[in-house]
RNA sequence: GGAGGGAUGGCCGAGUGGACUAUGGCGACGGUCUUGAAAACCGUUGUGGCGGCAACGUCACCGGGGGUUCGAAUCCCUCUCCCUCCGCCA
């Protein structure tokens, strides 16, 4: 969400922004519903300011009444009726605007809740996807001596994802992770929560699967991925579709007293994500799935250094990719593909020689005020001075299912079986390879 | 799931219709005193909106929402959360 006094201020800017994103926003509507809202509260908080004043006379007025007799008690119960008359009045003509007011800001806020995030400076201008810019590549793609295969082959073969059983009981794009395949996903969460724990310096969290719905508008997800969540309306509870919407929550509504910031977590959730937008793209393999764990980094952070934390967050998900020693590359995003939230945004792809792509296996964000305006999360530079938006940062560190797809289409071997990454081999129990 | 009790400022806690539009205490901060500190004493101490260059003024907020009333922290309804007891359960 943007500041409404900054859209009410530089409306050209803001309008400017939002054409170099190729998106479209009700900035006349806010700016109309504003004006509207604040000639109405004028009003009613004069009406008001009178209420207050002539009611604390009519206690005074009361206790006169008691204390006096006769004639001159009758004149002061007259004032009373008279004056609680005319109060009643003005009560009603209150109530009037304020409903009227209501209106107005139900509107409101939900104009400003469309609005995307402005793109930072050092974004480059593009249309989409083709326009993004390849910051730098890491690792030769590896030359094999005999035609590698995609993870959809090597998996049922090995016995390591088994699809058909995931949709018998599931429904399309469900799979099962069997022996060692569900094993070698462990052994990936576990390191790579190692790794961010005690060398990058998050803290660990364990976090509900299942939220409120006030999560995904705070976390920036609602109302542009509404159709994407699936969700209980019994008790009206949204799946998470990524860790990335309770992280923001855990201190929504809050004022982070000074020396608190920055926080830095990361948690490994599932993620459950209905594809609807993208129905019938990547049906085969685990690229694309309804349910997936991910291991997500986040930062609640002060605004001067959030674009330092963002390279840094960056290097902690490429430290991911070296350590497993698969070709990456870093892209950054241009304004046409940025998205609703981001103010700034990198992806880290691993290169996959079965499927012969480039895998998506990160996104990495600072979005400035947006979701902490949103979620309310601010934060207290100094004691004594007034609360400020923190600005937050989020990035996978990373995707389970494609990290998976990156080890076994690029540890394949000739003879079918798939080598254990050095670093994993703790985690696997000493295992060095996956064969049949 | 059943029965009962709660939710007030950073914290504790008073307040059951108007009198300071939240008493008092603790903590924190500033000051006086002191070589320094403690104690004591004095003062300050929430968030947000609107208006104003500003000092400041004003309005709202006593878990959320609604209602009664001239007027609600206070009365009524409702929701959420917490606590106690009972039942069930990995």
């Amino acid at each position: 969400m943007l500041d409404l006094n900054f859209i009410r201020e530089h409306t050209d800017e803001v309008k400017e922004a939002l054409a170099k994103l190729h998106a479209v926003a009700p900035i006349d509507e806010i700016l109309k519903l504003d004006e509207e809202r604040r000639t109405l509260l004028a009003e009613s908080e004069t009406l008001r300011a009178r209420r207050n004043a002539v009611s604390k006379e009519m206690g005074a007025l009361q206790r006169q009444i008691q204390q006096t007799q006769g004639k001159d008690q009758e004149k002061l119960r007259e004032r009373f009726a008279e004056t609680r008359e005319e109060m009643r009045q003005v009560g009603e003509r209150i109530k009037a605007i304020e409903e009227q007011m209501v209106q107005v800001e139900t509107l409101l806020k939900k104009a400003l809740l469309e609005v995307p995030n402005m793109p930072h400076e050092s974004v480059p201008v593009g249309a989409d996807e083709s326009d993004n810019l390849i910051v730098r590549t890491e690792g030769e793609p590896r030359q094999f001596d005999f035609e590698p295969l995609p993870h959809w082959e090597l998996g049922p073969m090995l016995g390591l994802i088994d699809f058909e059983r995931g949709v018998k009981i599931s429904g399309t794009r469900f799979y099962v992770l069997t022996g060692l395949g569900a094993r070698l996903q462990r052994a990936l969460t576990a390191w790579m929560l190692d790794l961010h724990v005690m060398e990058h310096g998050y803290t660990e969290v364990y976090l509900p699967f299942m939220v409120k719905q006030d999560c995904m508008w705070g976390a920036g997800q609602f109302p542009k991925f509404r159709e994407n969540v699936y969700y209980d309306t019994e008790d009206d509870l949204y799946l998470v579709p990524t860790a990335e919407v309770p992280i923001t929550n855990l201190h929504r509504d809050e004022i982070l007293e000074p020396g608190t910031l920055p926080l830095r977590y990361v948690a490994c959730t599932p993620c459950f994500r209905r594809e609807k937008m993208s129905a019938g793209r990547d049906t085969r393999g685990i690229k694309r799935v309804h349910q997936f764990d991910k291991v997500e980094m986040y930062k609640f952070v002060e605004p001067h250094t959030s674009y330092d934390e963002l390279e840094a967050m960056v290097r902690d998900a490429e430290d991911i990719c070296r350590g497993l020693g698969i070709p990456h590359r870093i892209v950054q995003m241009c304004t046409g593909d940025l998205g609703f939230q981001a103010a700034k945004k990198y992806d880290v792809e691993m290169w996959a020689p079965g499927c012969g792509e480039w895998l998506e296996v990160s996104s990495l964000s600072n979005c400035e005020e947006f979701q902490a305006r949103r979620a309310n999360i601010r934060y207290r530079p100094a004691k004594g001075e007034k609360p400020r938006f923190v600005h937050t940062l989020n990035g996978s560190g990373l995707a389970l299912p494609r990290v998976m797809i990156a080890i076994m289409e690029n540890y394949q071997q000739a003879d079918g079986s798939i080598a254990v990454p050095e670093v994993l081999i703790p985690y696997m129990g000493g295992i060095r390879e996956i064969k049949v």
